[in-house]
DNA sequence: CGTATTGTTGAGCGTAGTCAAAGTTAGTGG
DNA sequence: CCACTAACTTTGACTACGCTCAACAATACG
């Protein structure tokens, strides 16, 4: 991954679901990148900025947080290595809070660039609405663990999403997979207290399904995960592309039967 | 809204954050559209169903949901005149349960048609991809909601995203807003039981903030939902378009005293 | 007018939150 | 290498918000 320009990961990410042609790659291959580093605890961008540039992640982990007025957090959006951000800001160009979960390395590409792509090859603007719409499945999917799943459930469904995502991202499956979240931001991504997240892993950890150490969970047990997560082996086709792959991974839930069981 | 055909619904809802060339506008008003009718409960879509066509709401009031295993139902979107769903279905191809709440009309537009429209005019691709941003910042606001919100703060903020929304597809700030909800379908929303909407409900009742009469909502003190929903009216300024200034409305949240207050 | 759907209320329970303290780990500098 | 600190994790006791189950009332509907 080191050597991989910030362009070619943008390109292996489109094409992981849009087909583009050789004039296209080469434009987005020719547009201008700078690399930012960010350090774990860092602000990428804030809310209050302007936005002027769209940025892909390199390498690490980042995430977009909400924060309230109660001072409560919650975390919205994780983006991994190759996951772009920040290409339609609001209305009057603000940005979003995104901070770095670990040291991110970051490339900016500027908005008037990207939209200048997407004027003359349209293509390329279907591929990053088709991102977009992928980023909204995956939000979707987070909705329904927060509306209708409990502590458990939450937890090992985020857990899976990892998993699939870096399965993704990363190549072949890992018996490891990164995990530098603390239990402060399980909570904040999952709706839960710190606490009470710290309590539900102890359970996890306890009935064999998962292990953590040292910033890498080990899932022990894959069909035990995904039972707990309440999410069904069998959709794990390999054929799908990876995104997608993942998104039906999180589309189903537990029985009622199930649910009592766990 | 009885006579306006689909294509100007699509063409005044684009225009309210991007902005469209006469020839542009024109190709939009040249887009065969076929209306369709369905009856309180019935669906729209399936996801079991290959997307063929994007669909446009005229009248009425659907609403996208996920059913998990349980038979629990998450709500994920709500769909109110002039919106737009389908327009880029998963990679498969296929779509999502989406039900009418009201009786509903929807214009169905072929997705070849507009995909093509995206490729000569790459502008409405890009309203199109505004569009699904804007989507996107409503489902992370329902996410802050049933994350970090309780059960009044949701429903609040709920009624007030409903009022906000009402008042920038309906024209004028009206006293009264449509609401068809059951309470079933207001907890499948919000990440409740419906008992519990029934006494939140209650209580909301109670304190002077609303009321509720033949599928009516009568906000009866503004300051006090947005209040009880963690919202500060001063945000609502009257200069930004409608949908932008409903997600701002939406952004804020309450301090810690005021939520020991409520 | 009868039936189905939706709304209302009560009692009891359980999941998750709160508060607080101790234990652990990692990072820093002497 | 160790001492010190800060951040994070773990645990306990207690609380409370929201869920469950159940019965009944009010509407809507055919």
């Amino acid at each position: 991954m080191q050597n991989i320009s910030a362009q070619d990961t943008l390109i292996r990410k489109l094409t992981t679901h849009s087909r583009l042609s050789t004039a296209e790659s080469a434009a987005i291959a020719e547009l201008p990148a700078r690399i930012m580093n960010y350090e774990r605890g860092s602000f990428i961008s804030r809310q209050t900025d302007f936005a002027r540039d769209a940025f892909v992640v390199l390498t690490g982990i980042a995430c977009q947080q909400q924060t309230t007025r109660a001072g409560a957090r919650q975390i919205l959006t994780v983006y991994l290595s190759g996951d772009v951000a920040n290409v339609d800001p609001g209305f009057a160009g603000e940005s979003q809070d995104v901070i770095a979960i670990t040291p991110v390395e970051v490339a900016l590409i500027s908005l008037d660039a990207l939209n200048h792509i997407f004027t003359e090859f349209p293509n390329v603007g279907t591929a990053f609405r088709r991102e977009a719409a992928s980023e909204l499945a995956l939000l979707q999917s987070r909705l329904v663990s927060l509306g209708r799943c409990n502590a458990r459930q939450r937890i090992a469904r985020f857990a899976c999403e990892m998993a699939s995502r870096q399965r993704a991202s990363g190549g072949s499956e890992p018996e490891f997979i990164e995990w530098p979240w603390t239990q402060e931001e399980l909570g904040d991504l999952t709706g839960l207290t710190a606490v009470h997240v710290n309590r539900t892993l102890k359970s996890l950890r306890e009935d064999g399904v998962l292990a953590l150490s040292r910033g890498r969970l080990q899932v022990t047990d894959w069909n035990a995960i995904e039972f707990a997560a309440g999410l069904n082996r069998n959709s794990s086709d390999q054929k799908r592309p990876a995104l997608h792959k993942c998104l039906a991974d999180l589309s189903l839930q537990p029985t009622q039967a199930e649910y009592r069981s766990i």
